[in-house]
DNA sequence: GCTGATGCGTC
DNA sequence: GTCCGACGACGCATCAGC
DNA sequence: GTCGGAC
């Protein structure tokens, strides 16, 4: 009987991997762990040490860094106030002495702990460690982790130690793709993996490297590996990437993406990252098992929340919220919605193979759609079949690039977030991000235009960052009075991408003589900042004073949100720097007043208003025109997120004033800008969006899901009443014919005003 | 028992 | 072209510490 | 989710 696999060998291969730079020589080291070194019982005991991110038959530790500070300062009996255990607290922070470990906590923990453990391996075997690990993750609190992690150092020295604080951390930083583990592990480790993802399965199947497997196929009850969609940047771009296929479009819905599993009565909902979200079985469960006409099945899609007041999906991230309210007993108009816009097994077969057109069919004879509850995403059927009159499809099939782009503008402007692509013809292939699947979002801010924000304080990164500073805190200017500076900068949001490494060296240089040390919470921040007492605010340096700060234009995505971490209301979602303005002064910075009205303005129809306590906002694209911009950006901005330029708009009347114009659609042959040049020729002003400063509301037709939003929010007013009252230079009542939604759906063709 | 800090998981 | 690590926002759950 | 960098 051999002994078991000690943790010192899997150390060393480590420790060797790391440090050397080419990946063959990393291949070859750790196959020759697994062969020479590894006993094939402890396959799996080694491989979800080496692959921690993947391993799901453990559960979380509840240790990051910061807990993991506290708990090893405990386990070693230091006080919390020794300059060791500063530097565990600290560990992100550079200086002198912290050298090249800042920003990597498991090098810093190995510094503590070598000064406190003894040299010799502790000869811990891996069936041991992963023992610990599992009493470490269930643990109740954290005395007991502190002692299991006691216990651990007790019976390792600090290079082992360090490699443990790496695998709880989930990240070994070796340089060695998943992919090179799997395929050194044996050739169909990875498609193994892909179609169950269970590690401990594929070491148990694939222990003997010489024999092949025959491709597995999925199976109920076990996760696959999603298929995800590649971002292009234009409906052109996608459109050539698809050639010669059969496309169909469809929306993408924002909420999110759920696998679900049917066995009899028993329902599984996987996410993206393969884990179990049974929290869905008590508000969805009896809706699959009674609406899939299968006994065996699993459906792809996305998991939503449709608010049946509304008659439309309520905004992302409310799914938590109504799982719940739903366990809670608490009744709503708002329930959990299942979209499945993939079906990948049927019955006692995978069909995943099968073509998307064939699979399509599947899914209409399998599933039985329930309003609002369960629905399917298929052309010319499904979603489709009972959307209102008027309004845009789900999904449909393109037949060219105009197409696909008429369908984009209609989904932006009516729902949410963009749009898919796929080819019909093809299967359905696990983790796959290759580009058979294709998603089109709109670019919503124009980069170099809106978003102006200052630097007001800065973050020491990690890892590859490690030491410096690498992510900003930035603020929107106080409202300035009249030839006034801003006085005040208000925290808005963090950001920490964007910048190439060479342009973040760059503003770091600059700004780095005016960084001042933050030592919360001995000291308040500067008084020209204003900030919230959130801890995810508390920067580890300010800038000294407003004036030496640098501006930087930031996108994001157009749904801001509400924020009570920062200062200003609204934060951002998937915040980046696009540039660094340094031609741009400091005071020049957006300021807080424009940047909300920027996000009112804009308000977009998928969006719930304050008085329905939403919580998304959409951010308008103020355009000021220059021909430049205007042609590097053409393409770029949908349309109808262009605000009219009126700057050259002389005054006809003043009939307008104090109100404010919102078209839900135009007549035929006229365009929304001239509609809104005519509102501002008359002294009124118009807005993009339905928003509360809108006083009146108007449309040329009653349809479309603008329409019935607007019905939502009062009157809609019939264009033409606009127009006579422009032709005929004064304010007509409003009383008798023009309130659209009240009335039958008669329309008023007037087609005799010329301007 | 309440609150703030922290971690997890979604996008 | 592909992968990976370093980053963003939120909501919710949990636990420490008062 | 986005992004830049490495290979």
């Amino acid at each position: 009987m051999s002994a078991e696999t000690k943790l010192s060998v899997l150390v060393s291969m480590f420790e060797w991997i790391q440090k050397t730079k080419q990946t063959s020589k990393k291949r070859s080291k750790f196959r020759k762990f697994l062969d020479n070194f590894c006993k094939p019982e402890d396959y799996f005991g080694s491989i979800r040490l080496v692959l921690p991110g993947l391993d799901r038959e453990r559960g979380s530790y509840g240790l990051k860094e910061s807990v993991l500070a506290t708990c090893l300062v405990d386990a070693l009996g230091m006080s919390r106030e020794s300059p060791d255990a500063l530097r565990l607290f600290n560990w992100r922070k550079g200086g002198p002495k912290t050298g090249a470990n800042a920003g990597n906590f498991a090098l810093v923990s190995a510094e503590v702990l070598q000064r406190r453990q003894g040299m010799a391996s502790g000869g811990l075997s891996i069936k041991e460690l992963n023992d610990l690990l599992d009493r470490l993750a269930s643990a109740e609190n954290r005395a007991e982790k502190t002692s299991i992690l006691s216990t651990l150092i007790n019976k390792t020295n600090a290079q082992e130690m360090k490699w443990i604080i790496m695998i709880i951390l989930k990240d070994l930083k070796l340089g060695v793709s998943e992919k090179t583990i799997f395929h050194e592990f044996h050739p169909d480790a990875e498609d193994l993996f892909n179609v169950t993802c269970d590690l401990k399965l594929v070491c148990e199947k694939l222990w003997d490297r010489s024999q092949r497997h025959k491709r597995q196929d999925i199976e109920v009850g076990k996760a696959v590996r999603p298929q995800l969609a590649m971002r292009v940047s234009d409906a052109h771009a996608a459109w050539k990437k698809l050639h010669g296929k059969e496309v169909v479009v469809e929306c993408k819905f924002d909420g999110d993406r759920i696998q679900i599993h049917k066995n009899g009565t028993e329902v599984h909902y996987f996410s993206r990252n393969f884990l179990d979200h049974s929290e869905y079985v008590d508000g969805m469960s009896d809706v699959i098992v009674q609406n899939v006409l299968a006994d065996r099945c699993i459906l792809d899609g996305e998991m939503l929340v449709w608010d049946a007041s509304m008659n439309r999906f309520a905004e992302f991230g409310s799914n938590q919220e109504i799982v719940k309210a739903a366990k809670e007993g608490f009744d709503s108009d708002r329930q959990l919605c299942y979209v499945a816009f993939d079906i990948l097994y049927l019955r006692d077969t995978s069909v995943i193979h099968q073509s998307l057109k064939e699979r399509h069919e599947l899914l209409r004879k399998v599933v039985k759609p329930l309003k609002g509850r369960l629905e399917i995403l298929v052309p010319n059927g499904g979603l489709n079949a009972h959307r209102l009159p008027g309004e845009p499809c789900w999904s449909l099939i393109a037949h060219n690039v105009d197409g696909v782009e008429e369908f984009f503008k209609e989904t932006i402007e009516n729902r949410d977030e963009g749009i898919v692509l796929k080819d019909l013809g093809s299967k359905w292939e696990p983790s796959d991000r290759s580009g058979k699947w294709l998603k089109l979002k709109p670019e919503y801010i124009r980069a170099g235009s809106d978003l102006d924000v200052l630097i007001i304080g800065g973050y020491y990164g990690s890892g590859r960052h490690g030491g410096e500073v690498a992510q900003f805190l930035v603020g929107l200017a106080e409202h300035p009075s009249a030839n006034e500076y801003p006085r005040r900068f208000i925290s808005f949001c963090r950001v920490g991408t964007g910048l190439s490494d060479d342009e973040l060296e760059a503003v770091l240089t600059k700004l780095k003589p005016y960084f001042r040390k933050y030592e919360y919470p001995k000291k308040t921040p500067p008084s020209f900042y204003q900030v919230t007492n959130n801890s995810k605010e508390r920067p580890d340096v300010w800038i000294e004073s407003p004036e030496k700060s640098v501006i930087l234009t930031i996108t994001s995505d157009i749904r801001t949100i509400r924020s009570e971490v920062f200062a200003a209301p609204y934060s951002l979602r998937f915040p980046r720097i696009d540039r660094v303005r340094y031609d741009k002064p400091w005071h020049e910075c957006l300021d807080m007043q424009s940047f909300i009205e920027l996000v009112h303005s804009s308000n977009g129809t998928t969006q719930k208003g304050k008085e329905y306590g939403g919580l998304q906002h959409n951010i308008a694209t103020q355009v000021k025109y220059s021909k430049r911009r205007e042609k590097q950006n053409a393409s770029v901005v949908p349309l109808h997120f262009i605000q009219t330029d009126v700057s050259d708009v002389r005054g006809e009347t003043l009939i307008f004033s104090n109100m404010m114009f919102y078209f839900v659609n135009v007549p035929s042959g006229y365009s929304l800008e001239s509609m809104h040049k005519m509102v501002a020729e008359n002294g009124g002003t118009f807005s993009m969006n339905l928003n509360n400063s809108v006083t009146h509301c108007v449309a040329a037709e009653s349809k479309g899901i603008k329409f019935q939003a607007a019905k939502v929010h009062g009157d809609v007013i019939h264009y033409s009443w606009v127009w006579d009252c422009c032709s005929q230079k004064k304010l007509l009542p409003l009383q008798l014919k023009l309130v659209l939604h009240s009335f039958p759906l008669i329309y008023f063709f007037v087609s005799l005003f010329s301007f």
